[in-house]
DNA sequence: GACAAAGTTTCCCAATTTTGAAACATTAGT
DNA sequence: ACTAATGTTTCAAAATTGGGAAACTTTGTC
């Protein structure tokens, strides 16, 4: 699961995610890389439980679904900026 | 800070240091890998926020700093089993 | 000073991951 | 049936990462 989040593409994504549901090329559209690109990161998060796909006609709609990612961000966001501080200034 | 706790080996020397703080040559020793690598490991743990060293002579020790890592990774370990769950039998 | 112990860094090679293009489904619409 | 739109998969090249041995620091001891 945290090789699945060791890509910032993979952030953005989920960040993305975090709002409202997105599909394939809206995501890849995004992000500035192509259709397949975007398909193999999806399915990395797919693979590790974060996201949920769904499909409706020839659109595929992945959902954020693991309901601690978010904290776990912040955890992150967190631990990140203390640790700078500390590595600069103190 | 992903890319940091995205490999196994530094994943157990995070849980080694859980309980206690563990030098380098320790932490290799446990690891029964080359004090190189070990360093080289906790090293990105380091840069990460993850953890701190402290010198003791020749010895450095590292300790476990960001308190939150193991929430985390309460987290991900009930994300991965719910997500195994549905992958197989729902 | 010489030596040993503990860590770090460097160098090079192996292994893994990422990328983009093209080929391949699948579904919708005409 | 044909075409267009959306995703997925495959393949080879590019980029990143990891691993081990040796050289190099630094500190403590004799």
């Amino acid at each position: 699961m945290f090789k699945a989040l060791a890509h910032p593409m993979r952030i953005f994504m989920l960040e993305k995610l975090r709002d409202k549901s997105w599909c394939v090329c809206e995501l890849a559209a995004e992000a500035g890389i192509p259709k397949s690109a975007a398909s193999k990161h999806l399915s990395q998060l797919k693979d590790a439980g974060l996201v949920e796909d769904e499909k409706f006609g020839t659109r595929v709609e992945y959902t954020l679904t693991a309901p601690c990612v978010l904290d776990l961000a912040a955890c992150a966001e967190g631990t990140v900026l203390s640790s700078r501080k500390k590595q600069l200034g103190l």
